[in-house]
RNA sequence: GGGGUCGUAGUUCAGUCGGUUUAGAACGCAUGCCUGUCACGCAUGAGGCCGCGAGUUCGAGUCUCGUCGACCCCGCCA
């Protein structure tokens, strides 16, 4: 017989009865009812109760067990008898009348209770961390995560990818996020930096022709944390292909995330191919890039009725340039005055000047902000455009840059979707947003800077580079969106020097300085370089989607917290005097404050 | 860097307008009882720098200021 075990914990059911067994794992419960003592057992695999008859030797040894203390158990397997099978416990049936109990790892009084409702604070749980990934919910969490990346592996390589290794420790870049950086100690005063992607390695291996790339990659970024980001560092599933258009990564990768939605949830996935906003009518619609499309709610662009209108503020806002945005809210109307108070006051912290609102209640005059200053036929007229049925409330904002009014316009959206539970439940819509602008205009320094990967190919190519205003130009850059969470980033990317060296200098770079900072992949660009663009979904976000979480902490095994200290091992650390003087590094701690 | 919320027993929380006993409850822990439980039940008990510091007050868990910590958000995240 084994030394632990003979059966795991979920395996033993009726046809078992009458055979010896050896069973390991932690002890979740004792119920002591004086005689008989009734242990329950959990492993990775399930639950199995132990009986343990009054008086014995067993009895003796598990009385003073503490829960959470690992043992091995043989005895034989029992049928519980009529009436004592619990049909809740796929090992309901049967029970291990315990011979012998072998106390193998015994555990201290626990700091948190386990196997209850999670109200423990987290940073209890993530200094014991090892605890809290026994808890039934994580401990799915973390395998469900296992077998999603299992399955996304076998999906690429089905789909004709190779899987890449690239390096962890290479070099600082400077555009995006803040480097994690690593001293050198053969070159004093040198870095390496913690790779934010492996995306110049990867295109890279485009141009050494290996057609198509994929990794489990993790990328490292110092920024700071929130609910649904990780910070320090999380994985991307990063793709890559060569001789593909925009339309062709799209197909691809809507058969694997599609597939894997489909195998890992029970929810109604977006059919394929998913649907296609482009950027700037996302921004207008929905007043985001990552709009939520489990509910309605599209933002209306007012502004032509209130340029003729003679309501002055909102004439005035549409002749300086701006906008009058409105969204239509069904059946809100019987919602109090203090709702809309609220939500104006929302609306404000966000930065809009106001909100306002025109309500149609059934059968009454309208009412809210608007129905005095409003002749009859504006407000018919709205009710029109917005196709508002008695019942509904309109709500507006006016802003002198109008996607500033839709932006302000989509967080009300976003609100009203929490406060009135509109969102379809059990349902992934999913979505790409396309034709990202190239260029944005810095609001601090008006310079013209990349809105987004400055490797990305232009639209139009060098000749909108060269006659285009370049705020206007498009990049082949998209996203995938799905329920308001930011899946994933992509483009199809600039394999042309003479492009990139005009791309860069509209952003203000000089060719030396794009030689100097992205030499090695500018210089593989002229050695032949394919037409390759890819994508990198968020594993880390698809995992928390599939498993209903709202905070990314609760799909990483051992995470750190929000102000990016490991709790459990102790990082950020000091190191020791030795170890800097090897480095070349002397430390200089902030000066407090007085 | 900024804002919001929260810090009371090992854990989760209650604690009224600043004043009544020795700051409570549940779970956990300890001891005892209980032979079919499955979140077993019952009884008894231990366990508190009310985050820390200062202030207001006759009197502070409660009010004010500071500080430290936690979570959420903004900035940031090509």
């Amino acid at each position: 017989m084994h030394q632990y075990r003979t059966h795991h914990c979920g395996e033993l059911r009726g046809s078992h009865v009458g055979q010896t067994v050896r069973v390991s794992g932690w002890v979740q419960h004792k119920r002591d009812l004086g005689g008989v003592l009734f242990v329950t057992l959990r492993d990775n695999y399930g639950l199995t109760q132990v009986l343990v008859p009054p008086g014995s030797a067993s009895h003796q040894a598990f009385e003073p067990i503490r829960l959470e203390s690992v043992v091995t158990v043989e005895g034989v397997v029992r049928h519980r008898g009529e009436g004592n099978v619990n049909p809740k416990m796929s090992t309901g049936e049967i029970e291990v009348e315990a011979a012998q109990v072998t106390l193998q790892g015994p555990a201290e009084v626990l700091p948190f209770p386990l196997h209850e409702d999670g109200t423990t604070p987290e940073a209890t749980r993530l200094t014991f961390r090892f605890l809290d990934l026994r808890t039934h919910k994580l401990h799915e969490n973390i395998l469900l995560r296992s077998r999603v990346i299992a399955s996304i592996r076998r999906r690429m390589i089905a789909e004709g990818f190779n899987e890449f290794q690239t390096p962890i420790l290479t070099s600082s870049s400077p555009e995006g996020a803040r480097d994690y950086l690593v001293p050198s100690r053969l070159y004093p005063g040198k870095f390496y930096a913690l790779p934010q992607a492996p995306q110049q390695f990867k295109q890279l291996l485009m141009v050494s022709g290996f057609d198509r790339y994929f990794q489990i990659a993790p990328c490292f970024r110092d920024e700071d944390a929130r609910a649904d980001r990780s910070p320090g560092e999380f994985y991307q599933l990063d793709l890559e292909m060569s001789f593909v258009t925009q339309d062709d990564v799209f197909a691809t990768v809507e058969r694997v995330i599609h597939g894997v939605f489909t195998e890992f949830s029970k929810a109604e996935v977006s059919p394929t191919p998913f649907v296609r906003l482009k950027f700037d009518d996302a921004m207008r619609r929905y007043g985001s890039d990552k709009p939520d499309l489990r509910f309605g709610l599209e933002i209306e662009d007012v502004s032509d009725i209130f340029a003729r209108g003679e309501f002055r503020a909102f004439r005035g806002v549409v002749e300086a340039g701006g906008a009058v945005r409105a969204l239509c809210v069904p059946g809100a109307a019987d919602k109090s005055r203090k709702f809309f108070d609220d939500l104006e006051a929302f609306a404000k912290e966000q930065g809009a000047k106001g909100l306002a609102t025109l309500i149609f209640p059934a059968g009454a005059d309208p009412k809210g902000t608007l129905a005095k200053p409003l002749p009859p036929a504006m407000k018919d007229e709205l009710q029109a455009k917005l196709q508002a049925p008695a019942g509904s409330a309109l709500l507006f904002i006016a802003e002198p840059v109008p996607v500033q009014a839709s932006v302000l316009l989509g967080k009300v959206r976003v609100r009203l979707a929490d406060l009135l539970d509109l969102r379809a439940k059990n349902v992934f819509k999913l979505c790409w947003i396309t034709d990202f602008p190239m260029y944005e205009k810095d609001p601090e320094t008006g310079q013209t800077i990349f809105s987004h990967n400055p490797f990305s190919m232009p639209q139009g190519g060098l000749e909108a580079l060269l006659t285009q205003d370049p705020l206007t130009i498009k990049a082949y850059q998209y996203d995938l969106v799905c329920n308001g969470v930011e899946l994933s980033s992509g483009a199809i990317r600039n394999h042309r020097p003479d492009i990139m060296y005009k791309a860069f200098a509209i952003a203000g770079y000089s060719q030396e300085e794009v030689d100097a900072r992205f030499g090695g992949m500018i210089r593989a660009f002229k050695f032949g370089a394919p037409p390759h663009g890819g994508i990198a979904p968020g594993i880390d976000r698809i995992v928390m989607l599939l498993a209903d979480e709202r905070n990314i902490r609760e799909v990483i095994a051992f995470p750190m917290n929000q102000n990016a200290q490991d709790l459990l091992m102790g990082a950020p650390c000091e190191v020791t005097q030795k170890q800097l003087d090897e480095l070349h590094l002397k430390i200089v701690l902030p000066e407090k404050k007085a």
